[in-house]
DNA sequence: ATCATGATGAGGTACGTTAATCATATTTGA
DNA sequence: TCAAATATGATTAACGTACCTCATCATGAT
């Protein structure tokens, strides 16, 4: 029943030691052999036994993982996913450590990489980059220094990142629009809402060395992340297609000036049926709605989950929100790493997209962690 | 860095035999050497190597799952699940097989479910039970005869199962109700609709004998299987609670003449404004609901997802349905069945609730594979 | 003093794979 | 045809845990 290295060498009457060489193709095995190895190997269904591999090889590995502290929530909840990885796969000798920066604090990210990177003391990096390209070339810098880098829940993909493991924002939007259209069947007036973050200005051309991107932190400039971006474009893409009765309204606000800046929409905001917030504001927003108290509330619409949002679930200021379920996300990013390093399944630059989940008050339980 | 049992032998000045001893509670050691012995572990985190505990083990166990061929998309996506958790465990010596019975043969599921406890060749048996109450006599058994046995998607909440794994069907009906009431915000009449199982009438205490239950094959009786009586409680109580102005009008259709019992209702579905599907019938539903084509066509919710979901979704026919991740499910029915067989994890009658997720035509390209 | 009992140590084997060494073919090329 | 290169076999030692036997020593009961 169970098919061992041994099986095949018994049945073949050729010696353990060659049929080893020829699972691993190491060198010293004719091709003719080889073949015959493999093929049995085939037809015996023979799978090694990752176990006694990984006692024997001895390799160890550590993993860098670098992402943001806010939101707080939805880190903690890709470090659970995380953790229960690790533990996972720590038998197999396969260690990680997680390091946070600060949100919006894109120089302090690059830092923290280029550290990473400098010390050499892991085998691999993922990253959650906070902007696309003022990673590209520390990104590419470390890949040429033989350091495999990923990419999670925010991607750098014009880098050469080995893979990136979260969501398409552009299918985000559309999905927002399906839903505020579905949830304000009759109405005409929608409010897209979004912020910007502080980010450098870069151009590919210009930058040849990874000091350079911090050499210009003087040019720091307000824009939409990618992710924001993305989501844009999908939210209006869909309402362009699909629904060409409804109106939409873009509003920006300051990132850091958050309440004053919603507050002063009130007026623009009273006389909506649907809000979509795009950015990570949702709960700013529907503080201030809920202040603002109108006669009748608009359908609140935006991402991610956290206690907060919970509350306003539960009050009915929010009617649903869209998120990537964080703890699977964290899961399938080390086991992303796990399969590349450890069982050497090659990844060509690919992209792992997670799957976005509605969530509203009659599912939000699912969604919160004690 | 690495903590093995040597370490912690090293450090005691305590032979590894003792130590060993002391860590797997054998025999032959004191309690005073024992505790010191523990407490060093504890202090030193230190975590048995799982490979190298399973490769000396030599522990081998066989699961049998069971459960029935239709609705095929789910239950093929549920054995997805499985088959990736195999891929994860069978390192370990932890083997699985699949038995489909037929769906609405509640018998059939019996005979297999007593010829697999019967066999003695299974370590442990998972189950999706038909119908909750014909199951326990049987289920109880086979626990005394020391066979766990496990519960899936379906539960038999009054049998002595050792877990369940599986969505909270009242919350679900509760979910559709939330859903129905943000779809049609402003609208009054909601159908809800539902059919009935062949199953065997078995009162608790006039069954003493599992071939009782086969015997009484003649007292096969229609009635709303377990799952479905808590869906409709569910959202009933949700219309209840949180919306009195809605009218709930419930069809029953009959499971062995869906189509023609489903377009007699023609009269009654033209007014309504939303239609809830309790049971497995949405396919049917909707197929009725694009021919008869109404003016105006009302919203449409029910449950699980398949290819032909999928396409009225893309249509416009349904807008919404409630899921259980069916992959994930398979997937953690096998890890909890392998955490209390092979981690010796004690599960004391317990229920592993899996998450609802809502899909829409702006998020199902996520449920559907291939 | 004798014997049984239990605690402990020492040492070994096994699990399946990796990988090394050394010895023995067999083939290849000049 | 002989040396060099390559293929193969035989043997062995890890990896960390589980579990077995045998020897030793201390304790307390008889």
């Amino acid at each position: 029943m169970k098919v061992t290295a041994k099986t095949i060498s018994e049945q073949l009457g050729i010696s353990i030691a060659t049929v080893d060489r020829a699972l691993n193709n190491r060198k010293g095995v004719s091709p003719k052999t080889s073949k015959k190895i493999l093929e049995k190997a085939e037809e015996l269904n023979y799978i090694p036994n990752k176990s006694a591999s990984f006692l024997s090889r001895k390799k160890q590995v550590l993993i860098a993982f670098v992402f943001p502290e806010f939101p707080e929530y939805f880190w903690n909840e890709i470090e659970l996913g995380i953790k229960s990885a690790v533990a996972d796969f720590q038998d197999y000798g396969f260690y990680i450590e997680t390091i946070r920066t600060k949100k919006f604090d894109i120089e302090e990210q690059l830092e923290t990489v280029q550290e990473i990177i400098n010390s050499e003391k892991y085998d691999g990096l993922v990253l959650s980059p906070i902007d696309d390209f003022p990673f590209i070339d520390i990104i590419n810098k470390g890949i040429e220094r033989g350091i495999p880098i990923y990419t999670l829940n925010t991607d750098s993909p014009l880098s050469k990142r080995i893979s990136y493991v979260g969501a398409d924002y552009e299918d985000s939007g559309k999905l927002a629009g399906d839903l505020l259209d579905k949830f304000t069947p009759n109405s005409k007036k929608i409010a897209l809402i979004t912020d910007q973050i502080n980010t450098l200005e870069v151009k590919k051309q210009e930058v040849t060395d990874a000091k350079d991107s911090l050499k210009q932190s003087s040019r720091l400039r307000s824009r939409h992340s990618l992710q924001i971006k993305q989501k844009v474009h999908g939210f209006k893409e869909y309402m362009r297609k699909c629904n060409d009765k409804k109106q939409i309204y873009s509003f920006e606000i300051e990132s850091n000036n958050l309440i004053p800046s919603i507050m002063s929409l009130k007026d623009e905001l009273s006389d909506m049926d649907g809000i979509y917030v795009a950015s990570g504001v949702l709960v700013e927003v529907a503080t201030c709605l809920e202040q603002m108290n109108f006669n009748n509330m608009p359908v609140l619409l935006g991402h991610d989950m956290s206690e907060e949002i919970h509350q306003f679930f539960i009050r009915g200021i929010v009617t649903a929100s869209i998120c990537q379920d964080p703890v699977h996300q964290g899961y399938l990013s080390v086991r992303k790493v796990f399969n590349h390093l450890m069982l050497d399944i090659p990844i060509e630059q690919s992209r792992d997209i997670v799957k976005l989940e509605i969530v509203t008050k009659g599912n939000v339980k699912y969604y919160i962690h004690k």
